[in-house]
DNA sequence: GCAAAAGTGTTGGGCCTACACCCATGC
DNA sequence: GCATGGGTGTAGGCCCAACACTTTTGC
């Protein structure tokens, strides 16, 4: 408290999406002003004195982009005294997900010119050091949807199993048995199988649906069950 | 940047130790100034200006306990708005691991009325949102030393096996069969065995000594190795 | 009827668990 | 010689991976 400091607080969000058509993509955002001008950059700004930092993540993204997400998570924090070339910027990175349907909408209508999603394969070059930031935010996505139920917050409330199938097969980049794959998943109880059935795509048998049942899940994670895939 | 900041950041640090004859215990300093005088808290202080977060961590573990880490890791940043009743402090956390050997000597001298060992099992009550911290880090601890080898970190550089056994089965609050534990251990080709027998603690038979091959285990690493136990 | 995707079972092998007796040392 | 902890192998069961044909739909 005898010195005063000089570091500013900043957040930060990799923010995913993802259909069937086009895979996993991410958001970023186009640099109004210097330094990297021009440059595309993963979406954030300073926190307020007053307001928590997931709601700082909320509001910039709202602000910056108009996406509301589903499912947020801390990441990191970097704090290199040089990471911004101007004066000292903390930041604490997060990552979010928004589910298939949002998403799909979004990647419709964003053509603006600030703010755009990307599919994971064709990332441009970004400003600061936020390619570290992203590739560590994939890693995470990667290594937490194996042991925990967060890939369903990608997908629409209602998705053929062929849904899920492609993208963990996607994301974790290997091919997946469909048979094993669906036995595994079944036997872990937090599916329902719904009645309805996936409206047909113009080729092939259409699937049956699917929810997430999040209430099974709560209830089975406290008799101690074990999520992996 | 129209707007003036008024958040401070500060870094604290879990520091966890072990030992045979006392377990897991971790370091806490006696706070000097209000609020909260007189309670214990986890280690930790401001930033400077140009010190990187790790440093800060170091720096202020030396300054106030005297303590020298030996694996440091980043655990989570708190930054609820009313953490600090007097004014906005941010704080990164970290959690530390020091060796065996150095906290069995600092464990017998440093029982200064500022800075002590405590056993995971009889912790005060600590100051601020320090018991939220604690929490993730033993959660954060016993989740990692299944799947990467941070337990080694804890012991001396050669140990006897049941060092690791006992490590292993304080951490996990579950009994460890010796046989399966050993076969388990042994395959992963991590672990040198000595020549050299550990010495006598007055009943029993000594046994072999152990020896973490940190270069065998990158190696192993980039084969696509898979460390779990 | 043909192309495209969905649905569905069995078998073999590997891995994990359970389990008990002998050995080296200090006193 | 006795108490204490160290060292070691096998057998059964379960889980996981590999694998192919039939069904439904749109055109």
């Amino acid at each position: 408290m005898k010195t005063t400091q000089n570091i500013k607080v900043a957040v930060d969000a990799i923010v995913f999406g993802y259909n069937r058509e086009e895979g996993v993509s991410i958001l970023l955002i186009k640099r109004k002003y210097a330094p990297f001008k021009g440059s595309w950059a993963i979406p954030g700004g300073f926190v307020l004195d007053n307001e928590s930092l997931e709601d700082a993540v909320e509001r910039e993204l709202q602000e910056e982009t108009g996406v509301q997400i589903n499912y947020l998570e801390q990441l990191y924090t970097f704090g290199q005294p040089k990471r911004d070339p101007r004066e000292r910027i903390l930041s604490i990175a997060y990552f979010g997900l928004v589910n298939s349907k949002q998403f799909s909408e979004l990647q419709a209508t964003s053509d603006a010119e600030d703010a755009k999603w990307f599919n994971i394969q064709m990332l441009p070059e970004l400003a600061f050091d936020h390619s570290d930031i992203l590739a560590m935010a994939i890693q995470r996505l990667r290594a937490k949807m194996i042991y925990q139920p967060i890939g369903f917050e990608l997908l629409e409330n209602k998705f053929p199993f062929s849904d899920l199938e492609q993208l963990y097969s996607t994301l974790l980049d290997r091919p997946i048995d469909r048979r094993n794959f669906k036995k595994k998943v079944m036997k872990l109880g937090i599916l329902d199988e719904l009645e309805e059935k996936a409206k047909s795509t113009g080729s092939g048998r259409p699937g049956n649906l699917f929810k997430f049942n999040k209430a099974t899940y709560q209830n089975l994670l406290k008799k101690g069950m074990h999520f992996e895939i």
